[in-house]
DNA sequence: TTCAATGCAAAGCATTTGCATCCAA
DNA sequence: TTGGATGCAAATGCTTTGCATTGAA
């Protein structure tokens, strides 16, 4: 699975995943897409539900999670777990893997990519005789900022 | 702080803890610790709390969730998340940092060591200038005996 | 027309909190 | 004696589900 350029590229994509799929093309289904794939930020569920809600075109929060998760196991959004006890969704886009550098005092992220440590992970696997699918590498602690406060 | 090499070392150790900071040692708590410093693998909340109840010592889940709190903030417990939407503990025991392997099919877990891996997060870090407290590296996929059924 | 999608409200979970009671120090 | 711990039950907060209604194909 491409990742994703684009706004009207993820929903064109999304699209054609829903008529592969036989599953209708709604108005809420693309409402909740072109809200993730309009964000370069990592969104929770009820973010979105808000922003929809705000530009006049509320969406059910079941249908947002239901949306959310068809997004991503069409392989078009990312899901997170920074361990907040919410999940996080970024759009899948058109750039080098990369992990987060979580902030625990003012809840940013910086991501940097991780060459080497797809490297370390491809290797581990193998000498386990695992099969990666996914994973994640996620650093915590204070950043630059919080730290001259 | 070191890590927990036996189960009446980490009992000890947490003692130790609760009378530097003034916390009373309750046979609860200790409870709770006896049933975590007893287990190599990665437990929840609720299977101590069940463990306990078993053995005819049952203490309340507030209290088990209180004491791990306890025992991760002592350092003497690591806290996960694998991403199940529960937490999961584990001893904090004598041997080098590690991560994991999560199969997605049985549950299990295996544990690999990161040297390399913690190289790579304080170079980034400090390509940042980001303060890491502490990281979580997790690869999921299949295991070897989930992919031969 | 028809089968799946929607949206509300209710249910489910893991975890936390309020508070009366209890007990370690 | 006393301040903190305990434990129940209730509250929380995110997410999922049941079900009557709606709407895409």
């Amino acid at each position: 699975m491409t990742a994703v350029g684009t706004k009207p590229d993820g929903i064109a994509r999304f699209r054609e995943y829903l008529r592969q799929h036989n599953h209708p093309v709604t108005p809420q289904r693309l409402r909740v897409a072109e809200a993730v794939f309009g964000t370069h930020r990592h969104v929770t569920a009820e973010e979105i539900r808000r922003w929809l809600a705000v530009e006049g075109a509320p969406v059910g929060k079941a249908t947002v999670y239901r949306t959310l998760d068809l997004l991503h196991r069409a392989g078009l959004v990312l899901e997170h777990d920074f361990g907040e006890g919410i999940r996080r969704y970024e759009p899948r886009r058109t750039r080098p893997r990369h992990a987060h550098l979580v902030c625990t005092t003012c809840g940013k992220v910086i991501e940097f990519v991780t060459e080497d440590v797809e490297r370390i992970v491809r290797e581990v696997a193998a000498l386990h005789d695992f099969e990666p699918t996914h994973h994640r590498v996620e650093v915590y602690g204070t950043c630059e900022e919080c730290r001259a406060r």
